[in-house]
DNA sequence: TCAAATATATGACACAAGTCATATTTTTGC
DNA sequence: GCAAAAATATGACTTGTGTCATATATTTGA
């Protein structure tokens, strides 16, 4: 992580649809008092399990995964987060360690805001609680069907799911197939839930029946209905 | 479902450590004001998956399951809740349908609270807005160990652990060692993802191994940490 | 640039757990 | 009390997917 001094101050933020977007533009500069930032690396982590919170995340700009460590040392990937998500909410709210690591995916601007700011923004603002509840309601959501996807679904449907919500979250490049973020055969792995070899077999069975293209680290979905289809 | 007549008023109800325990007694008045209440058989649906809502549900008595219906028709219980829980609040404070069913597993009573009422409270109690996130925090963290149960653990150690969350839930029966409440292979099954016919040999296979004792619809723990041991 | 580390790919093999069928027991509703 | 429905139990069989080992390709860091 290296100290970034180049990030805006909150009220002139370049993400304008981030969480805190019904802010007034003098709430957004009380929130930002003494923040700070920094770049991370891909592969750097930006907060670890088990470590404790006084402040909160928001992301500039880059792509970071949220994983929690299972049994036998192996990852699951609990969720993404991307420019203008905000992360470690659930600890700050709490008081509570985090109770998952979030990692740069890609290189990573987060700045980090005082508890302090936040808690007083949410006084100021009560439509601030109402937008944490939508927030986390939501990830609820993802999550209970992330359950029965594990539960339910064969390893194939689980990867074509991981596919498609790679799509859904961060979207395609300008070419308007190839997923926009790169990922190693592991990753996919643990956002499935399946071992590495398996994810490797798959996918090329994917490429083989020409619902996915592999070229080099990325991957392209040439017929986005067409993969849907396959996990109706 | 029957109308039920015998719920006393919010202020003076018996689950004095409820999601609304903050409140004052005149809150507790005003959001108890125009409830109704009814009780439910066992198996009998409270909501369904889809359905509008337009009110909060405050469980006085009894135990609930909550479920979601996967690929091919089969169901994956969520969660459970028991008397002075609240239930349909994602719904509710989303103006979204359920996204899950909630269903008796005993005879349960049922408080319906207006959403009129509970959106006063919210604005008169900010304590309560906090309460909620954590409450949906809580089943977050809950929702994601169970992701990784069922993408990492094998069958057996996912029934263990099914069993292990009952008695985290509803407690032992008074001789201490009967989890206290009664479900089926099916519903069993459900918690863990796996089929009825996997349960029920394994847990004939627990019994044999003498780390459980069944007695009809009865599953009794001998011993609490030796169970605890199998899935550490 | 190069050696070491890591990621990807592939083959072989084993088995956990699902499906299907059937028998038996228990529960339900009239 | 009784028939029907549902739950529980069991056997047989199949296979999806994990593990382990090894080869090859790519990335990393000095």
């Amino acid at each position: 992580m290296k100290k970034d001094i180049n990030v805006p101050d909150c009220s002139s933020c370049k993400n304008k649809d981030n969480f805190f977007c019904n802010l007034s533009i003098s709430e957004k500069k009380r929130l930002g008092l003494n923040k700070k930032s920094g770049t991370y690396k891909k592969g750097e982590v930006i907060f670890n399990e088990g470590g404790l919170s006084n402040r909160l995340y928001c992301i500039y700009k880059g792509k970071v995964k949220i994983t929690k460590l299972g049994t036998e040392g192996k990852d699951q990937l609990i969720r993404f987060s991307k420019t203008a998500d905000i992360l470690g909410y659930r600890a700050l709210f709490n008081n509570d360690p985090y109770n998952a690591t979030a990692t740069a995916i890609e290189e990573t601007t987060v700045c980090f805001l005082p508890k302090s700011n936040i808690m007083e923004a949410l006084t100021s603002n009560t439509d601030l609680s109402l937008r944490l509840i939508q927030l986390l309601s939501s990830n609820l959501r993802d999550a209970e069907n992330h359950i029965i996807e594990m539960g339910q679904r064969t390893a194939t449907e689980r990867l074509i799911l991981a596919l498609l919500l790679l799509h859904e979250t961060f979207g395609f490049a300008e070419d308007g197939k190839t997923i926009n973020v790169k990922l190693s055969r592991r990753e996919l792995a643990d956002m499935a839930g399946i071992s590495s070899e398996t994810a490797i077999r798959l996918l090329i069975k994917l490429k083989e029946r020409n619902l996915i293209e592999l070229k080099q680290k990325n991957i392209l979905i040439p017929d986005l209905k067409k993969l849907q289809n396959e996990v109706e």
